[in-house]
RNA sequence: GGGCGCAUAGUAUAGUGGUUAUUACACUUGAUUUACGUUCAAGGGGUCUCCUGUUCAAACCAGGAUGCGCCCA
């Protein structure tokens, strides 16, 4: 018994039995790495060369759709360039994560009963190392799932060793010229769980319900020279005549207070300039000066000064020269050398103690509700402390400069393009970058520092310990303890992961600069950014030339995806795929995609795509069930045009069409029009029309030839696979193998060549005679349908026209598609209309159906009635819109259309009368 | 307080000045069993958030309002 093709697939689509077999088959032949094309000899001296890299994952994270969509994004322009045989590279890898993976690995040691501090520095860093290593398998394997086509041969980490390096050189290179720097600067400091100062883009402003407290501090006069009880005594401000009054939102910072600020034309307080007030619970006098921040119309109009604990009262403080006082230890609690009232208490509670002690000595004027915007962590959600201390930071001011000329000059472009507009924005106001982080877990800053002559060494980054000091010659020497900001060997992956800062490196050489960096608009500042102001300052080239940012994933109601959110495991991508393949998830995301716009992810839409799937699946198998296991198909190639039925040509054309289209739409980085035309192609025109259509001749027993239609059924799915494939790689690989071998170029579809349009194949000619035939086939059916006639009974028709070649040509889809009787078609320039009969108008052609004694005059009257309705209100339309002044001052040719399309109206109104007579 | 984005059928969406406003899901009616019921055919459903303007012509451009989201202070 001869078997079919077929017979290779089993009956119902499942994603399961698939997907993960295919995947390691790519790998294990090597398809993901850059030399593959040469093997395959899809290589010349013209080869082109494309290389991305992925926006490396935090170790420590589990995929998520933001996950999903990047990698669906970047592996589609991937596979894409790869087709077109380019050498393609794109390069996987991970992120150390600093605090994250501190946190996370805390957590874990903390089941235990271990603490970080108890085990020391060298002992924890191990551990989070053996805690990378699964970690690391699990976001791997889960990426895989999705299908990166990703060399993981060339995979990286930030913390190995070669990054690592990179790190170093960089630092070094910013060191010597002068572009990092130690300081004691505010910063954002975390007193929870981070314990470490983080950046300003770390930070989340969230609106918070307070108060404004307005709060008076004696003034020392000749009268009263300050307290002479004890704070707390409630009379500790006892003699006092003279009060200047504040507002603040932060009571508990008064003593680290060392000035109060006004304006000198404040009808109360300007004369008070150049006096001091007397500091509530420490009792010692600070001055009362004149500073542009003040506002005179906000609270009092005059204002404490807090210059170690608030970014503006920091500010302040450097212009007058004011003492900085530090008021609370690293958790945010009071230093007991502060104040022996409020030792170690932490900042609320102490503002809560201070409050009532301040009403109880009489220095609480009212207390007002005030709302306003309070910095957190971005992690642990703790309320920010802004603090003075030192640390490590970038110069950020001449970097910016270089990579908005990078922008400006198109070197770099940036989609959308509104997104550049932020990104001028963000760049021209950039500050110094913190760099140091108070953890363990990261790249060590590569500073030590001498105990004896206090130098400060950045040795050569080929040296890993610094024994003696070159200054003074003193072994006493100490690393610093700080370790970088994780984004810090993150700005450098476009390069240090092909070789940097060995330029000499095969990589560096064939892929630096990248073409694309790709991600979400929300990192464009944290990553994006960093990565322009490093790379063209360490290679001297923007390090890549595009930057596409794509949304963010959120559920259907538009709500952002969390953790703490009710059916989270329903948008996990792991049990997405899982219930529906990985390439409905990556057809739905991409499918919804616009740059820079948030998608709204609804399930039914993944369900949608896996029936898609499915309908895929079944077409193939209906393409090869026509055809034996030793069957020869001719190659498109070897035939002649004029070999082809209408339909066959007719689907051709609409191939090339599709070609074209996809191109164009990949190209200008359309992948929703893209993604939705592929479908709209393979559902209506090739299986709705085209598999109807061969069935004609495949199944008459009369038909010769029949190999020319199983040439184009093949030719067409063989073409929409490869269209298909970047965007869903499993389904496409895994039908394309079941093809004859010898109508393929390559050995696996993840290189097989990306099609080319072939134009002389387009014929807008077949396709409107289609697009005629097939609208008469569908009035057919409706007519039917009011009818009641079941679709298969034979009915007869006759076509009024003059010329009958259409009708002809076409009378096997018409008369079969239609469900006519072949015998009774009548197509004739003067035709009388038959008693009892439905008429069709269109295009001009009028056709009656003889439906005696089938007939519902009531209902058909009603039909037309209604067909006649809609006629009539276009022609009101289009009359209205000609008498109007459009007539004169429209351009022609829409004039002309719209006269055109009155009369097709008329006519057809006049027709529909006609009928309507007819039937009365 | 400043900036940006979004608003279109029950739901989710497409739409860069002339369209009979797109598609999917859901809904109604019918069909078929030799690729697919994860299917096919037919149908209903919209003052394109509101107001004002520009224009011969506005879902689309401009101004304003409202609502939602995001970013910065």
């Amino acid at each position: 018994m001869v078997e079919k093709l077929s017979e290779q697939l089993p009956k119902v689509y499942n994603h399961n039995e698939f997907e993960a077999e295919i995947y390691e088959w790519w790998e294990r032949e090597g398809y993901f790495r850059p030399e593959k094309i040469k093997e395959l000899g899809f290589f010349d001296d013209k080869t082109e060369k494309y290389c991305i890299t992925l926006p490396l994952p935090n170790v420590t994270g589990q995929l998520h759709l933001g996950h999903a969509i990047t990698i669906s994004i970047e592996d589609l322009m991937t596979r894409y360039e790869r087709m077109k045989h380019k050498e393609t590279l794109f390069i996987p890898g991970t992120d150390h994560a600093g605090i994250a993976t501190q946190n996370v690995v805390e957590r874990e040691l903390a089941k235990e009963g271990i603490s970080r501090k108890e085990i020391g520095r060298e002992k924890f860093v191990q551990k989070v190392w053996e805690w990378k290593e699964q970690y690391h398998a699990r976001i791997t394997k889960q990426s895989k799932s999705i299908g990166i086509s990703s060399d993981w041969t060339r995979e990286h980490f930030t913390l190995d060793e070669d990054l690592s390096h990179a790190v170093r050189e960089a630092f070094y290179r910013l060191y010597q010229k002068g572009l990092i720097y130690r300081g004691e600067y505010m910063v954002n400091w975390c007193p929870g769980r981070c314990e470490s100062a983080i950046s300003d883009l770390e930070t989340e402003a969230i609106d918070e319900n307070s108060n404004l407290w307005y709060i008076r501090y004696p003034i020392k006069t000749d009268k009263w020279s300050g307290p002479t009880h004890e704070w707390g005594s409630g009379k500790w401000a006892e003699g006092a005549t003279e009060f200047i009054e504040v507002a603040t939102t932060r009571p508990e910072t008064l003593m680290g207070d060392t000035a109060i600020a006004t304006h000198p034309q404040h009808h109360q307080f300007g004369k008070l300039i150049g006096k001091f007030a007397v500091l509530p619970v420490i009792g010692k006098e600070i001055p009362i000066i004149v500073d542009e921040h003040v506002d005179p119309e906000f609270g009092t109009g005059a204002v404490k000064i807090t210059p170690a604990h608030d970014p503006n009262d920091f500010e302040v403080g450097i212009r007058n020269h004011l003492e900085f006082i530090n008021i609370f230890d690293e958790k945010a609690r009071i230093l007991p050398e502060i104040s022996s009232h409020y030792a170690s208490m932490d900042r609320f509670e102490c503002r809560e103690a201070i409050v009532k002690d301040l009403e109880k000595e009489g220095l609480m004027v009212k207390i007002e509700p005030y709302q306003h915007a309070v910095g957190h962590c971005q992690r642990c959600h703790t309320a920010i402390e802004p603090r003075v201390s030192i640390q490590w930071f970038v110069k950020t001011k001449p970097l910016a400069e270089a990579a908005m000329n990078a922008v400006k000059s198109g070197e770099i472009t940036i989609l959308p393009e509104r997104e550049e507009q932020r990104f001028y924005h963000w760049m021209s106001n950039i500050r110094d970058w913190c760099i140091s982080r108070q953890l363990w877990w990261g790249h060590r800053i590569p500073i030590w520092y001498c105990q004896d002559c206090e130098a400060e060494i950045c040795p050569e980054p080929h040296i890993n310990k610094v024994e003696k000091c070159p200054k003074c010659g003193s072994n006493k020497i100490e690393q610093e303890e700080d370790v970088l900001d994780t984004w810090f060997s993150s700005a450098l992956w476009s390069f240090s992961t092909l070789g940097w800062p060995n330029v000499e490196s095969p990589d560096y050489l064939k892929f630096y600069p990248t073409d694309i960096r790709e991600t979400g608009y929300d990192i464009l500042f944290f990553w994006v950014a960093r990565e322009m102001m490093m790379g063209i300052e360490l290679t001297g080239k923007a390090p890549f030339k595009h930057v596409y940012l794509h949304g963010l994933i959120r559920n259907e109601k538009g709500q952002k995806i969390s953790k703490s959110m009710e059916n989270v495991e329903q948008y996990d991508p792991l049990n997405i795929i899982e219930n529906y393949g990985a390439d409905s998830l990556r057809y739905t995301l991409l499918s919804n995609c616009t740059p820079g716009l948030d998608q709204n992810l609804d399930l039914r839409n993944v369900e949608a795509a896996h029936r898609f799937c499915n309908k895929i699946w079944q077409a193939t198998r209906y393409v090869l069930g026509n055809i034996d296991e030793n069957e020869k198909i001719i190659p498109m190639a070897e035939i002649n045009y004029s070999q082809l039925e209408l339909p066959d040509k007719w689907i051709l054309s609409r191939l090339n069409r599709l070609i074209r289209q996809v191109n164009t739409y990949m190209e200008k980085y359309d992948y929703l029009r893209m993604t939705r035309e592929l479908k709209n192609f393979f559902w209506s025109d090739y299986c709705d029309w085209y598999l109807e259509c061969s069935k004609l001749y495949l199944y008459d027993k009369e038909h010769l030839h029949k190999e020319i239609q199983k040439a184009v059924l093949i030719h067409v799915l063989e073409t929409f696979f490869r269209l298909l494939h970047p965007s869903m790689p499993f389904l496409t690989e895994k039908l394309w193998q079941v093809l004859p071998e010898y109508l393929k170029d390559s050995p696996a579809i993840i290189v097989a060549s990306w099609p080319k349009p072939d134009e002389k194949l387009i014929s807008s000619e077949i396709e409107k005679e289609f697009t005629l035939i097939s609208e008469f086939i569908r009035e057919i059916r409706h007519i039917k349908h009011n009818f009641n006639i079941p679709s298969n009974k034979a009915i007869p028709m006759m076509i009024k026209a003059e010329n009958s070649e259409i009708f002809t040509s076409w009378k096997r889809e018409l008369v079969q598609l239609a469900g006519l009787d072949k015998e009774k078609i009548q197509i004739e320039q003067n035709i009388e209309q038959p008693k009892q009969s439905a008429r069709i108008i269109l295009h001009g052609i009028t056709a009656f159906l003889p439906l005696a004694g089938m007939i519902d005059l009531e209902k058909e009257k009603n039909r037309i009635q209604k067909a006649l309705k809609k006629v009539e209100n276009m022609i009101t339309k289009i009359n209205k819109k000609l008498q109007g002044s459009f007539a004169e001052r429209a351009p022609k040719e829409l004039v002309q259309q719209e006269r055109e399309k009155l009369e097709e109206y008329q006519e057809k109104k006049e027709q529909l009368e006609l009928q309507l007579d007819f039937l009365s």
